[in-house]
DNA sequence: ATATAAAACGGAATGTCGTTCCGCTTTACC
DNA sequence: GGTAAAGCGGAACGACATTCCGTTTTATAT
């Protein structure tokens, strides 16, 4: 259940008859809406005014409306795309670290984008129907990224694999979401202890039980 | 401008009543207030306009902001307001019912209060200022009120008595925030198990364990 | 290459909201 | 009753999300 790339980078491939659907300006300013969105969040929150995403994109307000009809549009789009970025760190990961490290690491990755979306748990507390897609949507896209580390670690001995990975994920949400005001380090110290967890359990054998 | 005329000099008044605190139609206007923002929170959400609320309190928006400085201020106010109205219910109950029943009815008072205030949990984490010092206040009024009615039950072997109110308060809070998207009896069916734990626990006689 | 219609653009205009300001009214105390 | 402080009401202000529409750009047909 793969879904091709809405908006990657723009390749002037010129397949297909009827190429009516995305005009290329339209992509160069959702591109730039999004890049400039995810920079004013990180910055200044989420409740950042539309103004100033659309000044530091470079595009009026009328474009960013004709986008993201509203505000929050723009707000899950960029949910959405660190969302697929954190997924696709789980590829990557996979190629560049042996099956444990990639694992231990992934988590820290997904553990960091939780901790430092603070508007996150509000949006979707928010009653705002716009959201309401979005636990969903993150679910679909982290849950067979952990899977695959999870058989991977597993298959060679590096973690137990008789873990749910929804269960994780919702773990260390919670872990991250609750103690950041306290100590910055914490939640990272919480999630390393449940990776070690899962080292802890790993069967060297291919028997599982 | 800051609040000076507060606290006056040192005790000016012996025994008769110094009348220069709170002038008459202030305090109509201030009850007035409290009434319909709770009102309106309830029907509204608490990101109700302030203009609705003036007007429903009868009074104009100058006077709102006279005795509320900002718009946080009046939410934070029926917050405090639906606390104290949780933690005296407590003695009621207890006057009312028999111990266990008083526990269990309360817990039960104090689950519907966290399930229905919606916008508590993103006031909480929103960063403005004016609600940092509320989940001191809610601990500092319910502790006590949830301490006694526990003692009371535990007192006549209707529930253990060795549990932290602390942790019961945030555990039931924890319960109510979480899955009252999905079935609206489930905190209420979560709380009341806890309850029955309390209850499995107690100890008819003195013997400890 | 030019024409053309659709799509996208920019930004002024609109409406809502929180908050401030200030002249007028009520209250409490002498 | 006199008076001064406290309280009141609501117009005014600034920030924001959102809409509207005349102008410009793009993609395709000619």
């Amino acid at each position: 259940m793969n879904e091709e790339s809405k908006h990657q980078e723009s390749s002037p491939e010129p397949a297909g008859r009827t190429d009516r659907r995305v005009r290329a300006d339209a992509q160069r300013s959702v591109d730039a809406l999004l890049d400039a969105a995810k920079a004013v969040f990180a910055t200044s929150g989420v409740d950042a005014p539309v103004r100033e995403i659309a000044e530091k994109a470079g595009v009026g307000i009328g474009t960013v409306y004709r986008h993201f009809p509203q505000r929050s549009d723009l707000v899950a789009a960029v949910f959405r795309q660190e969302v697929d970025a954190c997924a696709q760190a789980a590829a990557v990961l996979a190629a560049e670290h042996e099956p444990g490290e990639a694992l231990a690491r992934w988590m820290q990755r997904y553990a960091d984008f939780i901790a430092t979306k603070r508007g996150l748990a509000s949006a979707l507390h928010s009653g705002d129907p716009t959201f309401d897609s979005l636990p969903a949507y993150f679910q679909q896209r982290l849950h067979p990224a952990l899977r695959t580390l999870i058989d991977g670690a597993a298959a060679v001995g590096a973690a137990r694999g008789d873990i749910d990975a929804d269960d994780l994920l919702s773990a260390v949400a919670r872990l991250c979401m609750s103690a950041n005001d306290d100590k910055p380090d914490h939640a990272r110290r919480m999630v390393a202890l449940l990776v070690d967890g899962l080292r802890y359990g790993a069967t060297s054998s291919k028997d599982g039980k």
